[in-house]
DNA sequence: GATTTGTTCGTCCACGGAACGAATTAAATC
DNA sequence: GATTTAATTCGTTCCGTGGACGAACAAATC
């Protein structure tokens, strides 16, 4: 026998565990019933899947017209992933299990001196967190780390990634699936909370989004379709060098994209200090706005102008349903409030934008979302094109009691 | 037997079309080892491809040692779409066959009354174009129809398309449907251009792309991962409203966007006048330069400024391998060259400029891949999730002779 | 004779349906 | 209130069928 006539035991084992993972504690018969697969069908893959250590019986109905029914759940620790959310100051490490808890949040400053140190504490993090929730790391499948910069796929380096010094010069996929044992996923940080947001945050109930990080600098992540636009060269989202804002074509803008020098950090302080004469960061521009100073409110217009500008490209690029704002500035609601009066002067079209849900932990839990999609697409569908097994939605992990 | 367990035939059943399509004529036992199905079960599935018409025996193998084999054809005209650009000033139609094969361009000038007339001239245009190749018009299984706007999909309507007068109050789809007597697809005909560009045209090589089209205004197709991407509400590529060029946030700017504005051939003429005071259409701007005309010159330095920078916002947000410029005006060699030399200027990282392959085919193209994906897909994957028969690749298409 | 094509035959996997026993609740009767 | 009966649901066994594969073999050609 070769593939084709394996390929229905398959689809039906996917879409069992599928039904499992999102509905569990389920029956045998329910599961018949939402599959549409015969009884007995079930109860072989049933009994295959708790023979592997998949998934067990967990009790039984009761209270109901009819036989009780014995309900299985999965084994949540049989299979789990490493989520990394690297930062330029700190670094998060969570576990996620089978049934897409995510668990043992730790986290640390990050090591300075960058290159493999960072790999090396990376790995510590991974290490530590499986240890929190004892369980053995052998348990450990795969891990996702979201990185500041853009991974380059073909070599493993991670290129503009200022605040890790090294890691445009090591292959760094590779040293970390070395030092912990398993395969790693290497991915841009805001590409991930994209998928965080996407998953159970802001975005959840839409399928094309794009979230725009406005912090010390700007990035974006673009989903199309519920897929990550990753790009060619794991570029997309830069929205950092959207030819405006400053002038593109000074040489500078090379180095720093013409929009990032006004609408990062850094730009926006300068901004303020042409307008008042005073130096100020960013969260004291804020404050100042509150008390009313002029300058300052001038300073928050402006930039609420670019990144209303900014929305605006990207919708009119890919015409998504909805773009979240985030980051430590991006989710200011000053920020946002303004945005919504600003967007609808220059883009004719109606866009929903919304702060952030997840904040913080967004690239966290868009790096579980990942790296669950991956161990599902692993242990189960083998290959098979684009069969997927859907992350339970949004409104089953809040049942679940997993708070943004 | 339900779904699950005649599955396998199914996918059976389109690999084998997949590999008929491609590379016929071919015999079974090539078949059986290109698909790694066994040579009984391809016999069985020729004998229901052949017994329901959609393959025929063409010929046999000779020359070569061993017993001659019986080769296999698909049966062109066993079904077939139309193709339809229909653009301000002209419609054109064309037929493709099964073997995707595009036959018989009709053109005539677009019916100026708009509304219902247009969808009468576009289905009149179909039975001649099926009748040219002497088919009779029932082989027409589906239609696809470029157009100049955005086609919102749930009402049916064609919104901004200014040259068809009443398509944005009229329910578009249905009405060709209807007059056809067939499924009609209605798509915006920049990203139906794209489409074709990356079927058989200058992004044959790459799935990441995106299309720029510039002639009286602008606007892009987008694709990502080889899907078109369309947006939420059919008005992703829209870039005529990527807020520079012109100020975003003077209020005509929802009306014409800000680059549209500055960069369509309207803009164009206007920035030729400011600088030299004379009036010219922008044809004779771009002869005038070839003249030496100072002003001129200037002018398409500007303007190609202009499309520059919005290479660099589309490169920016999706990141694509390749993107095309198409348009009376994008493929001028004047302009591509230019953007050349200015993009390295405002944007860092490489990305392929090219002009179109296709030149004004390429929504006429476009349409028929469109077209010809979903019908394989309406005839042979039947819903299976994922499933696709990819149509037959630049290199075989310019084998049989499909020139651009 | 070597090689390739295409058919026939037997086997095996896998799904579905019917029938049935088991377990439980709801209703009815004593 | 206790007991019997009906209804319902769960899960298994058994059998039929679709469909893929491999081996063996006939046919055709160099």
């Amino acid at each position: 026998m070769n593939d084709v006539s394996r390929i229905s035991r398959r689809i039906a084992l996917c879409s069992v565990m599928e039904t499992i993972v999102h509905c569990a504690p389920i029956s045998r018969a329910s599961i018949a019933k939402q599959t549409g697969l015969s009884k007995q069908t079930i109860s072989e893959i049933a009994r295959q899947l708790e023979e592997e250590g998949w998934i067990r019986e967990t009790g039984r109905t009761s209270g109901h017209v009819g036989r009780t029914a014995v309900t299985y759940d999965i084994v949540p620790d049989r299979a789990v992933i490493a989520a990394v959310d690297l930062g330029g100051t700190k670094v998060r490490a969570a576990i996620a299990d089978l049934s897409c808890q995510v668990l043992s949040d730790v986290e640390e400053p990050t090591d300075k001196r960058g290159g493999h140190h960072v790999v090396a504490q990376i790995a510590r993090l991974c290490r530590q967190a499986a240890a929190q929730e004892g369980l053995d790391f052998s348990k450990v499948r795969l891990a996702v780390i979201g990185v500041p910069g853009a991974p380059e796929s073909a070599t493993g380096r991670v290129l503009m990634a200022p605040n890790i010094p090294g890691w445009d010069s090591i292959d760094v996929t590779a040293a970390l699936s070395q030092e912990l044992g398993v395969e790693s996923i290497v991915e841009n940080d805001v590409n991930l909370a994209a998928r965080g947001e996407h998953w159970i945050g802001a975005g959840a109930d839409c399928d094309d989004l794009v979230l725009i990080a406005l912090g010390t600098g700007i990035g974006g992540g673009v989903m199309v379709g519920g897929e990550l636009v990753r790009g060619v060269s794991n570029a997309a989202g830069e929205l950092g060098f959207l030819p405006f804002g400053s002038d593109p074509f000074e040489p500078q803008s090379l180095h720093m994209g013409a929009l990032e020098r006004s609408l990062g950090s850094e730009g926006i302080a300068e901004r303020y200090k042409e307008l008042s004469g005073r130096t100020a960061d960013v969260k004291a521009i804020f404050d100042a706005a509150a008390d009313g100073d002029k300058e300052a409110t001038k300073t928050l217009d402006e930039t609420a102008r670019l990144l209303a500008r900014a929305v605006a490209s990207v919708a009119a690029i890919t015409n998504p349903a909805k773009v979240i704002l985030s980051g430590s500035i991006g989710v200011r609601s000053e920020l946002v409030e303004r945005v919504h009066a600003l967007l609808p002067l220059c883009f004719p079209r109606p866009v929903s934008v919304e702060a952030s849900a997840l904040g913080s932990k967004g690239a966290l839990i868009g790096a579980a979302a990942v790296g669950l999609a991956s161990l599902h697409a692993a242990l189960w569908t083998a290959g098979m094109q684009g069969a997927t097994i859907a992350l339970p939605s949004a409104a089953i992990m809040r049942e679940r009691g997993v708070a943004a």
